[in-house]
DNA sequence: GGCCCGGATGATAATGATATAATGAGATCA
DNA sequence: TGATCTCATTATATCATTATCATCCGGGCC
C-alpha cells in the first residue's frame, strides 16, 4: 500500500499542494469551502501529515531527549522514572513525543553526537555536575534545554529543583533533633550537584547542633545499590559508633538496610536510616523507609512545561523553580 | 552559529556534493585519496549529518517506537522499566534510538497516528490483547514489530515470552505442593493475554490437584497497585477461607501484603502471597516477595536484536521465542 | 584514429512537506 | 480609466540528504 502525500490530495481537490498545506494547517487565507473540501479528501484518505518530512521543512520535529543516564543508574531508579511520568504526561498534551537517548558513560562524546543529529526540539537532562559541560553544548548550539536539579551555573538556565542542601539539612536536623549524636552518611558522587550539596547540607546541621563532623563516618558511593552496600561494608567494620544512617537517595537507602540487616543489626532499632527522593517503591520495603520525599511527577510537569514555552520561545515567569523538600516520616528512623 | 552542511564541506574540498555523501558513508567508489581528504575535512568541522534530511531521502529514521501505555500502568512498573533497559542496551549498539510515544487510555485512535506519523522504523508493543488490533494496522502499513507477550494470533508474528501458563501453574502448583488448599487469586485484565492465561495456570495447577475452584477467591484487577488495593479489600469482605494468594503480577502482590498486614494478617504466617515478574525490588519488601521470576532484560535484549533483524530483513531463526519462567522462592510464602 | 571500458566525479531528480514570491481577478478610489 | 489593494490560489524555492543518470578522462585494443 502506498503513502497518501499531498500531492495525492492536491490532485483529487484539484488544488496545488500550497493550497492543502496551508488549508490542513488551518490558515485562514484559504476559502471556507475549499478548506472543507480537502478537510473531507484527507479524512477519506486517512491522511497523516509525513513527520520527516514536515520536520525538515518546519525545522522542527516535536520530539524531545530526555538525557537518563543508562547503566549503572538511573532507569533503575524509580525516581527517574517518575520523573519521566511527569515529563511524558505534559508532552503528551503538547503533542510532543519523548526520545531516550541512550547516553553511555563516555558522556562528552554520545552528547556531542546526539545533539547533533539535529532532530531534537529541546532537551530535558538530569543530574547536573557542578560545572556541567552539557551547558556549554547546548547553547552554542541554540537548543532549549531544562535541568533537573540546579546546575549551579552563572548563566540565566531553566531548571526545577529541589533544594539538596536544605533537604538534607532538614534530614539530618531530623535525626539529631530525635536524639541521635553519631550520624554516618553514604554520600553520592560529589562531582555531581545533588552529591556536594547533600553533603553539605549534612555538614551544617551537624555544625549548628554543635557536633564535630567525623570523616570516618563519611562514605563516598555513586547513588547505586551496588555503591552503597560496599560502602555500608566498609562502615560495618569501621570502630566508630553510630546510631543512624543518612543515604543521599533511597535506593542507597534500601541497600543500607538490607546490608545492615545481614549483618544482624536492626533498623531502626539499632540504626536508624533515613533515605532521599521519596520514591513510592519506599513504602513497601522492610522497615518503610522514612525519606525527604521530593514531589518527581511534579517536577517532570514543571520542566516539561518549561521546555515547551522554551521551546516556542513564550514568555517564562520563572525560569529557575525551587520546589520545597517533605520529611516523610515512615518507620526506618 | 550556523550548522554546517554537506554544501560547505562540498565547496571546501572543491568536490560536489554528491561524492562529499559517497565519501562519507564509505562508498567504495570514491577515489581514497578524496576520501581521505572529505574525512579530515567532516572532522576538522565536526560535522554531523542532519538526521531528518537523512531519514526523508533514505526512508528510514534509526528510531524504534516502544509502546509502554502511561498511566495508570506500566511505566510505574518496574518491570517494564527492565525491560526497557534490555531494549536499551541492543538499541544503543545497532545504532538506534528509542521513541516513547504516550499512547493514552484509548489507544486505537493514538496508535494510528503514532504509526502514520513515518517515522519509525520499527515498534516494540507490550502486553497484547487477545486479537489485538494493533496487529492489523502494524502489517497493513508494513512496520516491522515484535511483541513482549505471545498475542496468540494465528498469523507469523515475532514475539518473546514466558509462557503466562505455564508460569501460573508452577506458581500454584508449588502453593499446593506447600500445603495451601484454599488459594486465592487477584488476577490481572481478562481482555490481555497475560491476565487471561495467568488465570488459566492457575485453574489448571488446582484442577490437576483435584482442588475445586471457588470463583469467590477470584477477583480481577488491572495489574495496578489501586486495583490490587481494591480487590484484596474485597477479598478481605469475603467468607471464603484462604490460606495463598497469587497475585499476577509483582505490583500487585506488593499491594495485597501491604493491605493483609494493615488488616492484621501476618505474611506468610496466615497467609502466603505470591507474585509474578521477579521485579527486583521485590527483595526489598516486607516480606521478600517470593515470585515467578522472569528473565526482563534477556527478553528486552531478544526482542530487540529480533527487531533489528526484522528491519533489516535479515533471516530470523527463530521468530517466536518463548523463555522459562523461574520459581524464586523468597520469604512471603 | 576511433571505439570501448571503467574508474571517478558531477548534475539533476527525488524525498514530502512548508515558506515565499508571483499571479490573476475583482473591488476601491482618485 | 488607470493605479492600487485585497483575496484566493498557484508556482517556485527551500530544507539536507541520497539515488539515479550523465559525463569526463585516460588507456588499451582493433
Amino acid at each position: 500500500m502506498n503513502k497518501i502525500t499531498m500531492d495525492d490530495i492536491a490532485k483529487m481537490a484539484r488544488v496545488s499542494k500550497s493550497t492543502v498545506s496551508r488549508a490542513l494547517s488551518h490558515d485562514p487565507r484559504v476559502n471556507v469551502d475549499t478548506r472543507e473540501k480537502i478537510a473531507d479528501i484527507a479524512r477519506d484518505l486517512n491522511y497523516r501529515p509525513h513527520q520527516v518530512a514536515q520536520a525538515l521543512a518546519k525545522k522542527n520535529t516535536n520530539i524531545i531527549g530526555v538525557i537518563i543516564p543508562f547503566a549503572p543508574r538511573s532507569v533503575a531508579d524509580p525516581f527517574f522514572l517518575e520523573f519521566l511520568q511527569g515529563i511524558g504526561e505534559v508532552a503528551a498534551d503538547e503533542g510532543y513525543s519523548l526520545a531516550l537517548p541512550n547516553i553511555g558513560l563516555d558522556q562528552s562524546d554520545e552528547m556531542l553526537t546526539v545533539i547533533n543529529r539535529n532532530n531534537l526540539d529541546g532537551v530535558i537532562l538530569t543530574e547536573p555536575y557542578l560545572h556541567d559541560f552539557r551547558i556549554e553544548y547546548l547553547t552554542e548550539k541554540e537548543i532549549p534545554f531544562v535541568f533537573l536539579g540546579n546546575p549551579m551555573s552563572e548563566q540565566d538556565i531553566c531548571w526545577v529543583e529541589v533544594d539538596n542542601e536544605t533537604g538534607a539539612y532538614q534530614a539530618v536536623n531530623y535525626l539529631i533533633e530525635a536524639g541521635h549524636r553519631k550520624i554516618a552518611t553514604v554520600a553520592g558522587n560529589p562531582e555531581m550537584v545533588s552529591g556536594k550539596y547533600r553533603l553539605e547540607g549534612y555538614k551544617r546541621a551537624l555544625c549548628e547542633q554543635g557536633i564535630s563532623i567525623n570523616p570516618e563516618l563519611i562514605y563516598y558511593a555513586d547513588f547505586t545499590r551496588k555503591g552503597a552496600v560496599q560502602a555500608t561494608q566498609d562502615l560495618l567494620r569501621n570502630k566508630s559508633k553510630y546510631t543512624a544512617v543518612f543515604a543521599a537517595n533511597d535506593l542507597m537507602a534500601m541497600a543500607v538496610i538490607r546490608t545492615l540487616k545481614e549483618a544482624g543489626i536492626a533498623v531502626p532499632g539499632e540504626v536508624a536510616v533515613l533515605g532521599y527522593d521519596g520514591i513510592q517503591i519506599g513504602e513497601f520495603i522492610d522497615p518503610p523507609l522514612s525519606t525527604i520525599k521530593l514531589p518527581s511527577i511534579r517536577m517532570g510537569r514543571v520542566a516539561m512545561t518549561m521546555l515547551s514555552k522554551l521551546i516556542k520561545k513564550e514568555e517564562i515567569e520563572k525560569r529557575q523553580v525551587s520546589l520545597a523538600p517533605r520529611l516523610l516520616l515512615r518507620s526506618s528512623t
